[in-house]
Parts: C-alpha cells; structure tokens; sequence
DNA sequence: CGGGCGCTCGTATACGTATTCAACCGGCGT
DNA sequence: ACGCCGGTTGAATACGTATACGAGCGCCCG
C-alpha cells in the first residue's frame, strides 16, 4: 500500500508545477483548458482527492455545517423528537447540493457546545433544533452572538431577535387549528401544551387558538389548558389532568402530534369516544399521525421546505448577507380525529 | 475583532514554547504538572481551542467518521426507513464518547461515496446503513475493501465476509415470530417482504420462518410468499396481491414493520379482522408499531445497542484488530396484531 | 523598435499543529 | 571531578494545499 497521492504527484505526471495542479482543480480562469484537462486527467489516474485538512487550513473555513439536535429535559432515554429527524434528509442534501458538509451531534443544553464548533473550526456554521427550555438556551445563543459565530436556530421567530430563525407559522397553525374545530361545532376547545416563554413556538400557537376562540366569541378558560413538554408520556398526564379537573370539555388541541397521541390514549382508557366525545388536533404531522388510531388531524410542517431553508439561511449568513429569517406556511391535514 | 488564537499565543502567555502547549493540552507525560497547569489556565483564559484542521493535517487522520445512509431504490420522496434515524442518537452519543465527530450524508447507492470519504481525509472510516439492493452494493462494497478503507456495515453477517458486518439476528428474529403466531394456532402464515440474495437480512428472517414451519410440519407455501421493499406502500401492495391470490391464509410474518403496517391498511380495507381473521406479526419495532390499529406485534431490535456496535466495531477496526462481526439479540414483543 | 498589456504559469510562502531531535539541568554513582 | 541519566523544554521541521507575486511570452500600439 503506498502512500496517497498529493497534488505535487499530479503537477509531476501532468507535467506543470503543482500550484497550477490547485488552480485547476478549482477552476480558476487562468488556467488554460489545455493544462486543465491534463491535470484532470492525472488527478483521475490515481485517483487523487483533495487533502480536506490541508484545504480547509490553508483556507481557514471548514465547510463543513454542523447540526446540533438538542434533547428534551429527560436527558436518558427520551428519543429525540421525529419531527426534526424528518428534516435530517433535506438537510444533508441541501449541504450537498452546496458542496458543505454536516457534522451531526446531540447535546445537552448545559454542555459548552456553543465555543466548540466554530472555535475549533470544525464546522463554519451551526444549525440549531431543539424543543429544549428556551429560557435556558437565551445565554448560549447570547454568547453565540457575541462570538460572532454563525448560526441559525429553528423555533418562532417572534421570540427575539438573537440571529437568524427559521420556523413554522405558529400562530396561523394555532389560528387554523383552533377555527377548524370551531368550525366542526366544538366550543369548549383544550389546550395541551407548555404556551410559556420556555417554549416559545407552543406560545404562538396558544396565542393563535386563544384569538380563534376571542373572534368565535368562546370564553378562554384557563382550567382547558395544561401544560406538557413535546411527549407522549406527557399528552397522556395531561390528558388525565384535564379529565381529572372535570370541567366539560368537546375538543383538544394539543401543541404537538407526540401529546395529541397521548392525548388519545388517555381518552381512550377514560372510555371518551374520539371524535364523538372529544375531537382532537395535533400538530406536525409525523407519520405516526396517520397511523394514530383515530388517524390525528393535525397541521403539517413541511419538513423539507424546513430543511431546505435552515441550511440557505445559515448559508446566507455565512456569505455575509443579513440574516433573514423566515416563517413556513402550514396546512391543515383533516382526518378522523376532529369528526366530519 | 481579533485573530483567533494559536497556540503560540498560548505559549507567549504562559511563557513557554508552542510544542510545549501543544504536548501540554494533548496530555502529554513529558510535560511538568506545573507547566500544564499554566497552560491550560492561559488557553482558558483566551478561549482557545485547538484548530481541528491543523490538527488533522499534521496527524494524518481527522477523528472523525461519515454516516451514509442509503435510499431505497426510489430515489425521489422515499423516507429513509424510521429503524436507522433511531441509531443516529447513540451512534453519535457513541461517537462523542470516543472523542470522534460525525459526518452524515444522505447517498444514492450509484453515486461514489466509496472514494469520497476516506480519500478526502474527511473520515476515518465510514459507516453504512441502508436496504438497497445488496447485489448493487456488492462490488462497492468489494471496492472500498480494495482500497483498505474503513468500514463498517449493518446488515446480514451471513452475507459473504466483505468486512465487518453489525446486525440483528435475523434467522432467530424470523424463526421465533413464525414459531409465535403457530403457537397462536395459526396454519396458514403468509411472508411478505424481499427473500433474496438482494435483501440478505430479510431472506435471512425467511429462512427462519421457513424453518419453523418446517418444524412444526407445516408447508412452506409459495403461493403465500410476496415480495415487498420496507415501505408501507409496498407492504400495502404485497398484502393486496396476498389476498387477490385467493389462497386461504390466518397470519401474515411482514419482513418489517412498515410492510406489516401498510398489510393492516389492505386487511382492513378487505374488511379482513386483526387478529381475528389474520394475525400479523411485523418486524423492527418502530414506535408506530405500538400506534398500528390494532398496536402490531413484532421483533423488537435494539437501536441503541446497535448503534454502539456499529461505531465500536468499526474503532476497533481502525485500532487495528480485526474485524469481528456482531449479531444481536432480537425480541418478541407481543401486542394486539397477533391475538392471544 | 521599445514598452506595455493580457494570458499562463512557476516560485515562494503561509495556514496552525504535532513530532523528532538536540539541548539543558540537577543529581547521583564512581 | 567527571560522566551519565532521567526529566523537561526549545528549535526545527513536516503535513498538503491555496494564494500573492513575479516571470516569460506573444502581441499591439506608438
């Protein structure tokens, strides 16, 4: 086995020096196309890659991107939420199709992940997913900010403006959600999920249903609503809180698919009949949505679309432009859990 | 904003030589405990970290390895199979517990990935998961052991010895499903899923299938025996053509999970009843197995103990043992699909 | 006919680290 | 007193690439 070719091999077999060899790989203009198809040719006789250490040193960028999935709360064996494993295709293919790289990594909140990557030039840029307590995530991207490292952060938009994010429409899904189940003759309408500060996408989407119900006329009652973190261990306490509390209610809205199929299994074991009883919405059409049994009305995200612009966005930044964040249209996905 | 620093910042700082920092952070023995003491304190005090890139250059390896999933054939909107997104957690946490970074890509099985990684210095080794068609994969596959590049596969361990191969135990997995449903009284027990060479691990499940039967001196009938790729659209489509044969049956074995969830779709729409007119048992243990209407009996792989085996096989590899390859255990867990 | 210009390419160097080798120091045995 | 040795450190260098700069060349213009 001999050692790997460099490009001063290729410059000695094509015959010219081996900045040129460099030159001609990259495609730079100088380079006449008669010594680029020679150099091409020899890189391909031993089949030579560019070193991607040396390159990167030499030009003091990775290009690489990192993704940095962060768990919830439960640090041991919670799986990580579906909804952002469905992004990981559309992410590594956009990076691709750039011509980047992806570091993947899962981190806890507490660890020191925000001065590792960009400091150690591992990667360029980092994209951020996590439904994590995003009071504790503020100081980590603060310092991100003052690092001057580039990022980009899935979540709402509204929650700030520390650099570029990228999210769904929170409040128009809460908006439509809340409207359909109005609309299939539900009034006293729940609300599952942790609409505070510490999740700021679950709050849009409360503030979306809370104004459906203001235009409808129906009464927001807090005792309708109960906190839960995106799981299904979670929908399924605070379904039994809610029937617990015994105030009458017709519908659930619950801030994320994972609960409403908790949700589900709560009713189903209280002997509530779904849609009958109790219509339930969900929110992010995972694939178990469809399969949940009644198949779960939800708001899709697309996961693709969410993908795509995580990576250009962080990948605009990088270029220099001004970090732009973006809002993702939903849509409503009717099944048999809201009736009609 | 200033430069970055080096390590002869550090070493200026803490007034001693760059190689000296370097030997000092490295957890070199020849280094003085009082020398690295204030080394560490002046590289803490200027957030330094090691530039990974340098690192890597002057090491010749890049402590890192690359995560290549494979589509299945269709290359378009295809999901990648739920089964390998729940490695990814302990394949990273496994990773990061080693001090390795991880690359993922998303590859198409025609593409030359086998050059890419390894001859880029991008990675030490390369992980592969994925059910294409394996006939394909073969002489890719004979390539990268051509080339002595690192790898590490999940699959059939049965399938020819071309390097290290991490798998379930898929003759125990099949043999103890069928033996499952012909102790749920069944007689009639269709397969669907892809028993061929070009899927090694399915045919393996089959041939545990069909050994069962064989112990319990019943027939191996192919007319009961439907192929199907691992998507629930596929096993919609093999459970379809199962039941257009005519052929009487009582149970289905799909070779996973999501073949087993699309048959429920066909039986349900056939107005056949799970259990009582067909038990079906699935394979995977995906979380939807546990949403399926009725929750679907399966054998329940491990992903995180195979993560594990995955990346620990393929360190050893690079630390130049061996290559041994793994088989881990598989589980009947037992839900409503199969009655009883 | 000389100087300048555009095109191509080679020379020299820098990126930041890890390792080889030599140097230094104090102490100890002879 | 001398030499050697173990324990530390510094000087020099190599890793493979990308870029600043200058050199050679043919050409046109004055």
């Amino acid at each position: 086995m001999q050692r790997r070719p460099t490009s001063f091999d290729i410059a000695a077999l094509a015959g010219v020096s081996q900045p040129t060899v460099s030159r001609a790989l990259r495609g730079s203009p100088t380079v006449s196309e008669a010594t680029r198809a020679r150099v091409i040719e020899a890189a391909a006789s031993l089949n030579y890659t560019v070193d991607k250490n040396a390159s990167n040193l030499r030009r003091q960028s990775s290009h690489t991107l990192a993704l940095l999935f962060f768990e919830d709360p439960t640090p041991d064996d919670s799986l990580i939420n579906p909804f952002f494993l469905s992004m990981l295709g559309s992410i590594t293919r956009t990076c691709a199709a750039h011509g980047y790289d992806l570091l993947t990594s899962f981190q806890q909140l507490s660890d020191n992940w925000h001065t590792d990557y960009e400091d150690s030039r591992k990667a360029d840029g980092i994209i951020l997913l996590g439904y994590g307590d995003y009071l504790e995530f503020l100081p980590k991207l603060e310092a991100l900010v003052r690092q001057g490292t580039h990022f980009v952060l899935w979540g709402s938009s509204r929650g700030g403006q520390l650099g570029p994010v990228v999210g769904s429409d929170n409040a128009q899904g809460g908006m439509d959600a809340a409207r359909h189940l109005i609309a299939c003759g539900r009034r006293r309408i729940a609300f599952l999920g942790t609409a505070t500060l510490q999740s700021p996408e679950v709050l849009e989407r409360w503030r979306g249903y809370a104004a459906a119900l203001a235009q409808a006329d129906l009464d927001v009652d807090p005792a309708l609503r109960v906190d839960a973190i995106t799981t299904e261990d979670a929908g399924y306490a605070a379904a039994r809180e809610l029937i617990a509390r015994g105030q009458p209610f017709d519908a659930i809205f619950a801030a994320s698919d994972l609960i409403a199929i908790g949700a589900l299994r709560a009713l189903a074991q209280a002997g509530l009949g779904v849609p009958d009883d109790v219509a339930v919405v969900g929110f992010d059409d995972l694939p178990a949505a469809s399969l949940a049994n009644p198949p779960l009305t939800t708001m899709a995200q697309d996961p693709r679309a969410a993908g795509r612009a995580l990576v250009e966005t962080l990948l605009a930044g990088l270029g220099g432009e001004p970090a732009e964040s973006q809002v993702l249209p939903v849509r409503l996905v009717e099944r048999r859990s809201s009736g009609r």
